[in-house]
DNA sequence: TCGATCGGAACAATCGATTTATCATTTGTA
DNA sequence: TACAAATGATAAATCGATTGTTCCGATCGA
């Protein structure tokens, strides 16, 4: 990356006084007509000529000069639990489609690769790299940093209302905004389909039961069931991570439990997220138990796994789309007005395939 | 994001002159200082009270001026096909961390989106926001590109040998390198394992026919049913392109031969990679086959889903992490040398797992 | 003792785009 | 007719860090 020696050539940059000097005007006119700026004055022919000049030479500004005069690099931090996981796909397609309107572009990050490397987690959030960042909550260990992080940067929270944890820390405290999707009606959603298939013991395996994102989605279940005149078990209930290898551990534990207790068991089980849902359904195999003839499950978040797992898994959709493009927006809103958005439309859809059945 | 009105206030920013004058220097030599130059001649006190006074300040330099001097981004683009596929996540992280260690962060990129995007697509190639680029190869209508695309900026392509459709358009034409992994070797792994279990007759469900990954695949499979006197039957073969739908598709296709013909069928097959696995083994259920009784399936790429579909599937690892570090070293030793790095070390691993079996 | 050398550090130029202030030239109006 | 206002465009300053050059004083060899 040298440059040098006999290696192939490079196209020379074109700046913008190259431009200007073709055109025969100066530079300051010719950047404000390429960037269409109000206070362009300049007659009709002229305009013509730049943006004419500009196209044949395949001017491209240079964005280090224009950062540095502008204080602003055009570029949005998100940043998620994990890179791999099929369910942020949506939100980075949303963000990013919103965010390529307002001429911004995206950088992807990852939360643990972040708190691994410090040096790193301090250029990102201190070294004006990006101009905001949206940050997946619910992360704990991260969101006792966003108070320092939202000091530094501009940051909306995707996905999680605000938690506890999220401490400013010390004075100037700076409060930020959260954008989520409407949870609950997720969970009840799943909840009345299981209903409906006339299963009355619904169990659950979810995430960090202290979450705000798990305290939401329990909370949907809680509510679908009590208006069925039913409740959630607490010996029904089992918290871990929102890892597929947690769904597993999840439904070991329950299975155990069952073994043990002689007392009936679920038939149907709500999955927190659908990597656990995922985790379920080979532990369940695993155990010998079919679904969904002896167990039905629905997992929360709809991806294209879904579809491709055996069997297939029944799922509610979040509008995580859109949730990325209001992310972008509180963004670009500016931080004078942090704010709770929970977006409630569109609704969440279910989407019912074979692994939720009729009760035997 | 307009940092005015009654919003928080955010700390200002400290600049290089800030640092200097606390600790009564000029700029310049506190920026030598600094970045550990070579030639930086001073008392060690002093650069001990400057080191001491920039920690003291929280300075974090000015990314854009120090690109706009330094005509350097600090960037490296890693384009990919599929953000959301799981094989790409250890290619990801290997390019990570050697980036990190020679102080470049990634900025992570999807193909199609990238095509879909002209704007985007020129500011990354030719806005010069990136020092090099990392492209996944065998896309087509990408290969094609990558001659102009190297043109503008250093490029590296990886997991693709270089192939007929990468022409460097024109004049001036610029080679790239090429990083990838020993294909033949992992598909042969997988054929070698099949054939101990003692399946005889083995098909194989892959990506584009003339891909050149696809060829180097096939070949592994090729040579190692050779070397046991047997042969790879053109009725047992089916081409689409990655994914998992493809890999259904490719599934159906070859029962319903199975079906026509009463000629006998493979009792095992490869997948081209872990996505068409994903897809045989969720058509095999719908056509009721079961795997691994029925049919063995063994796939390209392990990764975390591997372990937890039903049945697990069997796959051959690839050095894909190292494949990640090899790219970045190559696009930083520089240009002048472009050169195809077929990494053969460390050797493919193979992971057995439920879906394959002894032939009963 | 004089010039050469070297350590220690400052000065000035530079990267490319944007923004503010400024200067001509018309056009419109009292 | 003369002066204000609008139009069209430029000169100069700026963003913050880096790099090449220059400067000063002290030490050293001849």
């Amino acid at each position: 990356m040298d440059g040098s020696g006999s290696g192939p050539v490079r196209r020379a940059a074109v700046r913008l006084s190259d431009v200007a000097r073709e055109a025969g005007v100066s530079a300051p006119l010719a950047s404000r007509v390429l960037n269409g700026h109000a206070s362009a004055r300049a007659a009709a022919e002229t305009k013509a000529r730049i943006l004419e000049v500009a196209e044949r030479l395949g001017y491209v500004p240079n964005v280090a000069a224009r950062s540095l005069r502008a204080s602003r690099t055009g570029l949005i931090g998100l940043v998620v639990h994990d890179l791999s996981s099929p369910i942020y796909l949506e939100l980075m397609r949303g963000a990013r489609a919103e965010a390529a309107a307002h001429q911004y572009f995206l950088v992807l990050g990852d939360i643990d690769e972040l708190l691994a490397d410090d040096e790193a987690f301090n250029i990102f959030v201190n070294g004006r790299r990006v101009d905001g960042l949206i940050v997946q909550g619910g992360h704990q260990g991260f969101d006792q940093r966003i108070g320092d992080i939202a000091r530094a940067v501009p940051t909306v929270v995707v996905n999680a209302p605000a938690s506890p944890d999220e401490t400013g820390a010390g004075s100037g405290s700076v409060t930020v905004s959260h954008v989520y999707p409407d949870e609950p009606s997720a969970t009840r959603l799943l909840t009345e389909h299981l209903l409906d298939l006339g299963h009355t013991r619904i169990g659950l395996v979810s995430g960090p039961r202290d979450s705000m994102t798990n305290r939401l989605r329990e909370k949907g279940i809680r509510d679908a069931l009590e208006e069925a005149g039913l409740g959630l078990r607490p010996e029904d209930l089992v918290f871990g991570d929102w890892s597929a290898d947690s769904g597993r551990r999840g439904l070991r534990v329950l299975a155990e439990r069952w073994h043990d207790e002689h007392a009936g068991r679920p038939t149907a089980l709500v999955a927190g997220n659908t990597l656990i849902g995922i985790g379920i359904l080979g532990a369940a195999a695993e155990e010998g138990l079919r679904v969904p003839q002896d167990l039905s499950v629905a997992a929360v978040h709809d991806t294209w796994i879904s579809e491709h797992l055996v069997p297939t898994l029944t799922t509610v959709s979040l509008p995580l789309h859109e949730v990325g493009t209001a992310a972008v927006r509180q963004l670009l809103a500016g931080s004078g007005s942090p704010r709770d958005v929970v977006l409630t439309e569109p609704r969440p859809v279910l989407h019912p395939r074979s692994s939720s059945a009729r009760l035997q």
